[in-house]
DNA sequence: ATAAACCCTAACATCAATGTCAGGGTCAAT
DNA sequence: ATTGACCCTGACATTGATGTTAGGGTTTAT
């Protein structure tokens, strides 16, 4: 399979493909000509990948354990456990930062629309 | 005051206050050197202009209503319901977002600790 | 053999506020 | 007059996944 291949099947771009690649995500074999091959299961490699990003993780933590986790199942990687921990926390962070936020926001948008009163048409 | 006394007032760094002035956010008169000489005022601006960005608006939406907030009350400028209400709006996509993912991780999670058991020491 | 549709690498652009460095003036106190 | 502490502009760097372009080779079908 060529690279625009694994592209149209996977609706990731060559560009990002590329880029994983780059980033120690997803080994191709290389024809004679240079051209990229992949097998069949690099479809379901990269909708990993996708998955893992779309989680907000780093292509550097995926690459952490991304090869554990296309052979066995999740609970059996031991470096998968504390990323996701981690980016638990984080998520709550930004949460609870976003909540504060939204807060004032709301507040403030009361107080406007109390003391515009009639005045807005 | 200079630029320097002013960032020490602030604890914002000089490189921000010129960003700042750059950005059509905070003027300063120029003494015969060319050094920057702002008025007292401008602690009070920076302070408020510090406060919008920690709201995540952009210097850009800032720039759309500061000169109005800093002599009238918000409820004063109509220029900026429209900016806190989109803000708000983006706010909330971003707290589903982040919860859909915390929700993913904690089942993860949660499967993980069930699965691996007494395995982990 | 030529054109269309592929593939390759390398490199710059994006977003936005801020850090940092280079190269160079200015001012104050000694 | 020299030193240290200021100030100036301009420009590159940061973050990270992805878009885009340039310049060039390959393959396929006509």
């Amino acid at each position: 399979m060529k690279i625009g291949e694994l592209s149209k099947a996977t609706g990731v771009s060559i560009r990002s493909l590329r880029y994983y690649e780059k980033q120690g995500l997803l080994a191709a074999d290389r024809q004679l000509n240079g051209y990229r091959e992949y097998n069949k299961m690099a479809i379901e490699q990269v909708v990993t990948i996708q998955f893992y990003l779309s989680l907000g993780l780093s292509t550097d933590q995926i690459a952490g354990f991304l090869h554990c986790v296309m052979k066995n199942k999740e609970s059996f990687c031991k470096e998968i456990l504390p990323v996701y921990q981690k980016k638990l926390e984080e998520i709550n962070s930004q949460i609870d930062l976003l909540n504060a936020i939204k807060s004032n926001l709301e507040e403030r948008i009361a107080s406007i629309l109390e003391e515009s009163g009639g005045m807005l048409q």
